[in-house]
DNA sequence: CTATAAACCTGCTGGC
DNA sequence: TGCCAGCAGGTTTATA
């Protein structure tokens, strides 16, 4: 569910909190979670590093740090990047004591000392499944948990940043990506709409959720073939997926399920969605009951009033 | 090139 | 209540 609002929303969090501080150590919980270099060559060219910028490329989070060092952090599906307050412990026990919960679970967190009361241990809910830990100078930490372990982390040397993002194509709210370059992309295909939008080589960033809603934006059907669209659809795509990503963005990116932000708050754009997971409900343009279909494996929402297959 | 399936993982939901 | 099948926002890799 991370997807470019989500990972930007994440990315300006970041860029107001830690740039400038340095990542004393890394902890790795789950091993596979580190796709470059391995393991231990990443805790070791990752120690003593400084966060000198922090940006965000498609659905990639990418911290810019001292040493010439890139890091890369793609949460894939159900990834999040948490900032755990001084204050807070790791407990890894469970390593050792119950592997296969440890392997599910990573540790758990106790707190040390807290500013209210004498309250003693406690458990946050969002630091579950805690698969990497970047222990911070100042005490803080950032945490990447994801239960799933689908998500990559991985650090480059900053002139192999093309290879770390392996061919992306055009940033959708930046000036490259015009109608234009859609068109043009587009022409090139021989696939569904719905296809090509999820296709992070022909725009970067875009998933199943906002592929859809990009396309009832667009009040075009998700089948419709990439190299049948007039000038005038194409202007409306366009428009919609710059739309929707930007809205999706001022809300705080879409918690369907698991996403959460860098102080582990849900995002708001569920509320705005007009067709994903909204199977039934009247389309708020004509009326009609949103459907759902099976479109290249993905679960696919639209209406079937406004968005109809013509211009084959 | 396009298409399809499988793999990587765990949690949740719905049906029986 | 309990169990099991099926499904979930993403990407890569293998095979046709």
């Amino acid at each position: 569910m991370p997807e470019l609002p989500e990972v930007e929303y994440t990315a300006r969090q970041l860029r107001a909190s830690v740039v400038g501080a340095e990542i004393d150590t890394a902890e790795i919980y789950w091993e596979r979670i580190v796709g470059h270099p391995d393991p231990a060559d990443f805790r070791a060219e990752i120690a003593a590093q400084r966060i000198e910028a922090v940006r965000r490329r498609g659905k990639y989070l990418l911290l810019d740090l001292s040493g010439n060092l890139l890091l890369s952090i793609h949460r894939r599906m159900t990834g999040n990047f948490l900032l755990l307050p001084p204050g807070w412990e790791i407990d890894t026990s469970l390593r050792e004591q119950d592997p296969q919960s440890w392997s599910t679970r990573g540790p758990t967190f106790y707190q040390t000392h807290n500013t209210h009361s004498n309250q003693e241990s406690s458990y946050s809910h969002e630091w579950r499944y805690c698969r990497a830990c970047f222990n911070l100078g100042d005490g803080r930490r950032l945490l990447f948990t994801d239960p799933r372990k689908f998500g990559r982390i991985e650090l480059w040397p900053r002139e192999q940043e093309e290879t770390a993002l392996h061919g992306l194509g055009p940033e959708p709210l930046s000036e490259s990506f015009t109608v234009e370059s859609l068109a043009r992309s587009l022409a090139q295909r021989k696939t569904t709409l719905k296809q090509a939008l999820l296709d992070q080589n022909v725009i970067a960033g875009i998933g199943n959720i906002y592929a859809d809603e990009a396309l009832f934006a667009a009040a075009l059907h998700p089948l419709r073939r990439t190299d049948s669209l007039t000038l005038a659809e194409i202007q409306k795509l366009h428009k919609g997926i710059v739309a929707v990503l930007t809205l999706a963005i001022e809300h705080g990116g879409t918690s369907f399920n698991d996403y959460r932000d860098l102080w582990g708050e849900a995002g708001d754009n569920y509320n705005h969605v007009r067709v994903y997971h909204q199977v039934g409900k009247p389309c708020v343009r004509c009326g009609t009951l949103i459907e759902r279909m099976i479109v290249a494996q993905r679960s696919t929402h639209y209406c079937p009033g406004c968005q109809q297959l013509t211009g084959e």
